[in-house]
DNA sequence: TTTATAAATGAATAAAAATTCATTTAATTT
DNA sequence: AAATTAAATGAATTTTTATTCATTTATAAA
């Protein structure tokens, strides 16, 4: 018997990534996907019963992997600025690194594809942030201010850096991050 | 002679945008939209081209009405924190009130409809800002920092804020208002 | 009024995209 | 090495979507 190529999963949510930026969730068709991952459009639905399976799996899976790459080695019991400063840059390093995922999960979040199960599990996301947040004003070093404010903060302002290095490939360099950094810093310290 | 009704362009913008909120650019088909805007399929072609067309006009129309709306009452002469708070504010009102050409810009931004000389326009719309920044420097108000990452800084975070009040329909304030200034105002300032 | 002209219509057509399926291929078991 | 099984293929089919066009409708000018 045949085994199935697991790697081929890997290969088909890569070619959708690649077009969802190269052509936006518009531009990706059955047939794009296939020829980019250099298999038959057939073989694409052995692994997904559909597009719309396909896209939800690969939302979800973008999720999840945002989730392990945020908290990487993050020590809840560090100082505050020390926890915040690595989450700080783990969610840069991800979104600069896996720009396309961050894009395909913004244009799927308006998709008829997502429904609103998965949408409200991916907002459980940045749960320790808050927690470390909590600490942190606990400790007076942050604003008396809501979670869900300091961390649309944080992270909007993270996600233009990534869209402007993106959009406009302008170059990062460890002086500049750190710029980055002190702007934010010392928007949510007390 | 039959006179065209100028509204209905107006009327097939407003169609568009409602549908990319709520199914996303992909969702959003020459039938739906003449559905939407009460008109016949054949309608949309005497007012533009094609699907392209439609697309980019709308595109230039968001792009030109942020620009307006982001500078309204703006006085180059005011003390800076004035001038900032007012541009701040703007650009806040502008994302809630308009939240689908936002969303609609975010997502034709990748399609493949806008094509590079659209984008390079777009990309000026922050002149003023910039501007301001620059007079803030010089008046050691604000950080030494490239005004390239103190616009991504600054728009990030208000992009953000629209963004959550949309998807979770949180209210705003003016006190929340305040405070969400405030983060933003204390990370860009020397 | 009548005529002329362009807008508006929506069914028909063309084009593009999703999905199926008969057939082939490759790996495993007997 | 034959038989078995499921993966892989890609052309064919179905479905959806873009675009056209013959016809109707409304308005301005004659």
């Amino acid at each position: 018997m045949k085994l199935r190529d697991e790697n081929k999963i890997a290969r088909i949510y890569k070619a959708t990534l690649k077009l969802v930026k190269a052509t936006g969730l518009s531009g990706v068709t059955m047939q794009a996907v296939a020829k980019e991952a250099k298999i038959a459009t057939g073989t694409l639905y052995i692994y997904f019963q559909n597009k719309e399976t396909l896209i939800a799996s690969l939302f979800q899976a973008c999720i999840k992997n945002s989730q392990g790459s945020f908290f990487k080695n993050y020590d809840a019991k560090a100082p505050f600025k020390v926890g915040f400063h690595t989450i700080w840059l783990n969610v840069l390093h991800h979104r600069l690194l896996r720009f396309e995922e961050s894009l395909f999960i913004e244009q799927a979040f308006h998709s008829p594809y997502i429904d609103e199960q998965i949408k409200v599990e991916a907002k459980k996301m940045f749960e320790p942030l808050k927690e470390l947040l909590a600490r942190g004003k606990k400790e007076h070093l942050v604003k008396d201010v809501d979670n869900f404010w300091l961390t649309a903060f944080m992270i909007g302002s993270i996600n233009e850096i990534s869209r402007r290095v993106n959009y406009y490939n302008k170059k990062l360099n460890p002086e500049v991050i750190d710029l980055n950094f002190q702007l934010c810093w010392d928007g949510i310290k007390a």
